[in-house]
RNA sequence: CGGGGUGUAGCGUAGCCCGGUCAUCGCGCCUGCUUUGGGAGCAGGAGGUCGCAGGUUCGAAUCCUGCCACCCCGACCA
């Protein structure tokens, strides 16, 4: 991908990672990598939410809320959950401040020390799990399927602006089942819902598959997750979903009646999505000219803008437009129309590229006496003059072509970016020239896991659920392998 | 926390080596007129404790010391 921004350009944007152009939808705040994210981006999350919340509601589950603070006992029950998170946990000790003795400031009031640090949550296992245990008594409570949407905190040591923010916003499912089976199944369902809203919503295709064990999250027994390709050979982790085994129903005592009267532990799983995949998004459809929208995430989908001379003729486009407005939010689609009397149609109409607004209508004098439109796209940048009537319909065609076309483009992008090898020299080769996917034969040790990470920085992605079964040698150690993994450089 | 770099107007920057009309330029902002089918033109204008605190000096954006913040590379990670 080129870097031929204009200087123009420059000034209104900014490149990322030297990949996509920020489009002004987040700033850090300097908080310790904290985000401040505008009114655009939001909105741009918000659609994501909806669409995800609905499946989630689809599929059973309903929404709850648990406080941000986790007494500092609670994350230790869970020994390899606590070792996970607890470097980048950020604490609270004191509930107080007062004025310094000195007159200096405000300083902390010592007398005001926690009896127990409480923790900001860095996901929420651990306070969810201790209220399970208080809702669930018998196989009849079962089961459990609830999601929060909330903001979480980890203190990393670097930040990278929506990929790695201290601060996120995430949803996190919390299941409790009364059989391994179902919990498994569970964990498996919604890593696929995460794939449906990738692909179908979000026009990012992914890899579902399974991760290696010293990429598992912190107390799961087994963690699905979505792979995604950016257009710089990069991957990228999109969601995740944990199967947590009775891990955690042990950790806090969360037992139920059977039917015959015993006494089981739950099986658990936990799932999350975050502010992450707006990056993703971002990353995976953006071209020098700004932002490039799926129709379907788009908090705006047309825009209209006027082009006039003097303001009767704005007033005869308003009144114009004001039924073309009417007539395509009928269809349900969002339009806005920008008639702003202090910029110029030109610069709007970079402005909205910028955006990512997947379509363009203008219209001015010249298209009110023929009786037409002019009709931009923003993924293929192509304008056409088309008649006013029909307009509807073929907008709304056209926004599903957008839609289509943005997946098949980004689909044949990662086609061609998974490579299959077979021994370590053409690996390294593969990830330095081209990156991507390397599809290679591992000998399923974390050993070899290491030294391949630490030789080329390189990680195993997933083990894909439909794996090639096939016989073959480990491209690090030669020893027998059943099957390709998948390898990459990741975010 | 290790290694490197940077802090100058809302944003991006020049100047720093060699201290002295040096606070530069572009974008943005404000006013007026002309413009409006791809980021307008001209004219005028506002906006700065040069990251913070000390020090050296007749004089510091510039040199010295300390601190702070941010960025990049590592370790860590959704």
């Amino acid at each position: 991908m080129g870097k031929n921004l204009t200087s123009r350009a420059e000034d209104y944007s900014k490149w990322y990672n030297e990949l996509v152009v920020k489009a002004d939808l987040a700033e850090n705040s300097g908080v310790r990598g904290c985000m401040v994210i505008k009114p655009y981006g939001f909105a741009i999350w918000e659609k994501m939410q909806q669409a995800l919340d609905q499946m989630f509601k689809d599929t059973g589950h309903e929404n709850v809320y648990f406080p941000i603070f986790i007494p500092k006992s609670y994350l230790s029950k869970e020994a390899s959950h606590v070792e996970g998170f607890a470097k980048e946990c950020a604490v609270v000790t004191h509930y107080r401040l007062k004025n310094a003795e000195d007159g200096s400031g405000i300083v902390v009031d010592e007398d005001a020390k926690l009896e127990e640090e409480l923790i900001v949550r860095p996901t929420s296992e651990t306070i969810i799990w201790d209220t399970y245990r208080k809702w669930i008594q018998s196989y009849r409570d079962l089961p459990l399927l609830y999601n929060q949407w909330a903001n979480v905190v980890r203190w990393e040591m670097r930040t990278r602006l929506f990929l790695r923010t201290a601060e996120f916003l995430w949803q996190e499912g919390h299941t409790a089942h009364a059989t391994r089976e179902e919990a498994l199944a569970e964990a498996e369902k919604m890593n696929n819902v995460y794939a449906e809203f990738a692909e179908s919503f979000m026009a990012m295709p992914v890899i579902k598959g399974l991760k290696s064990e010293s990429e598992r999250f912190a107390g799961a027994e087994e963690t699905y997750c979505i792979e995604a390709l950016m257009q710089d050979g990069k991957a990228l982790q999109a969601g995740t979903s944990h199967f947590l085994g009775q891990n955690f129903a042990k950790a806090f005592d969360v037992k139920y009646a059977t039917k015959e009267g015993g006494q089981e532990y739950v099986w658990a799983t936990s799932w999350g999505v975050s502010t992450r995949l707006m990056g993703a998004l971002i990353m995976t459809h953006s071209d020098d000219h700004g932002l490039v929208l799926p129709p379907k995430l788009a908090p705006t989908q047309v825009v209209i803008v006027p082009i006039y001379k003097g303001e009767e003729q704005l007033n005869q486009l308003n009144a114009h437009v004001e039924g073309l407005v009417k007539e395509l939010r009928s269809k349900g689609i969002s339009v806005k129309y920008d008639n702003r009397d202090t910029h110029k149609p030109g610069f709007k109409f970079n402005e909205y590229e910028l955006k990512g607004v997947p379509l363009r209508i203008a219209i001015g004098p010249r298209d009110l006496e023929n009786g037409t439109y002019e009709l931009a796209r923003r993924d293929t940048l192509t304008k056409e003059t088309v008649s006013a009537d029909g307009i509807s319909d073929l907008v709304v065609q056209l926004l599903d072509d957008i839609q289509d076309n943005l997946w098949t483009k980004a689909l044949n992008y990662r086609s061609e970016n998974i490579t299959e090898v077979e021994d370590y020299d053409t690996f390294k080769e593969v990830l330095d020239q081209k990156g991507g996917f390397v599809s290679a034969h591992w000998d399923g040790t974390a050993e070899t896991e290491d030294r391949i990470k630490e030789e080329t920085k390189a990680t195993i992605r997933c083990i894909p659920l439909d794996q090639k079964l096939e016989e073959g040698r480990c491209i690090y150690s030669r020893k027998p392998s059943k099957g390709r993994v998948l390898f990459a450089k990741a975010y």
